[in-house]
DNA sequence: TTGCATATCCCCTGAAACAGTGATTCTATA
DNA sequence: TATAGAATCACTGTTTCAGGGGATATGCAA
């Protein structure tokens, strides 16, 4: 008997997937959870074998709290759950331990074969996220250095047209340091001007 | 009794409506689409009362088909139904013809709430989604004025990186001429500098 | 036909951005 | 503890942008 909880703050969807796992043998409703502070809530005095984790999540998302709880509890596997085919969050969620990926829009026996697999170890992506998750690889290729919190900010001030001078008035710093943070961008970036670093910051909500 | 009819491709959002509205008293489910194309086909041969209809699906979207079912189906009430809360959709389905929208993480009362309200002719909106179109009005009310197609054709080689001799060059013109435009692009979106634009352009795909 | 918008072109000035180089301090960690 | 990275600051150029002037031609619409 697998027993299934689901974290999603979305009722319909909730509802949804407990009126498919109804009647479905080998699999029991654990229970649910509209955001991340009532699922770890749950799991102080309960368990279950297999969460399906919405990805985005108000507060804490679902990136994080898969980090979260396969770090308390390593042995109950996750099955990303979203509407949205993100190369970017998949892969970000396979990062922080979870045994795969299905969309919203996948069938009955696409979920349940899912909850199968990743039950019994397997690492589960329907065939649509696959292909988006090798888009991305492909896509995500020059693979987006981290950016230090410091370049984060100048970055967002950019975008907002403050210049270096205003920047620097506006956190304390030396004009030099500014234009400092922002030659890294370019170069940790690889982009030549203003321009791209803003459209490649924006297209990647690199802020 | 309202009938009501969903169109959705996602099973499980069908499945949670479906379910949500089961055995509430003066509304009864009509039928399900998971697309443009057979949700069209439905209402040759039936009719509903209320439509629920996701904005984001493949194909037609719920923007498109809810400009379509209302020129065939006037009488027919259209409820807008999605995950985000994107005024700018939002605004596109109710300027064609939607009676309201609410999100999916709404909860059985509003949804009933919403359908009764819909169905005797009223607009709703759940709380949320009011909030988000009156951000977005106030987001667009400088309502990005229209580019013309050199004005386009500049900007996109800007946020590509292009410098204006660069571009002068590549689209045969004089650098002040390009200057002229990238000016004129300042101008009219009212921003103060490449940063600025290029990161309202991204946002508003304007090219 | 008289505007108006678009598109083109030109000049000047000051302010930013960009490029290259170098240096100090601090902290995390190998 | 040694090293690497982050964060800070500095100087010197060159290039580009931004803002201020204008000017001419065309085509559409009131």
């Amino acid at each position: 008997m697998i027993r299934v909880f689901i974290v999603d703050d979305h009722p319909v969807v909730i509802e949804g997937i407990h009126s498919l796992l109804q009647n479905e043998k080998g699999i029991e409703w654990a229970g649910q959870a509209m955001n991340a502070a009532s699922c770890l809530g749950f799991f102080v005095n309960n368990t279950a074998d297999v969460v399906l984790m919405d990805i985005s999540m108000p507060g804490m998302d679902g990136v994080e709290l898969c980090a979260v709880m396969k770090e308390k509890y390593p042995g109950i596997v996750i099955l990303g759950l979203s509407t949205f085919n993100q190369g970017l969050y998949i892969k970000k969620m396979m990062e922080n331990g979870a045994s795969g990926y299905i969309l919203k829009n996948s069938s009955k026996e696409e979920l349940i074969e899912a909850i199968h697999a990743v039950h019994t170890g397997d690492i589960y992506f329907s065939g649509e996220v696959g292909k988006a998750l090798t888009e991305y690889q492909k896509y995500s290729k020059k693979e987006l250095p981290l950016l230090t919190s410091r370049e984060k900010e100048v970055l967002a001030l950019i975008a907002e047209g403050y210049t270096n001078p205003q920047i620097a008035e506006k956190i304390f710093l030396s004009p030099f340091t500014v234009d400092s943070h922002r030659k890294n961008l370019l170069a940790k970036l690889n982009v030549k001007n203003t321009a791209m670093l803003i459209k490649l910051a924006v297209e990647n909500k690199l802020f």
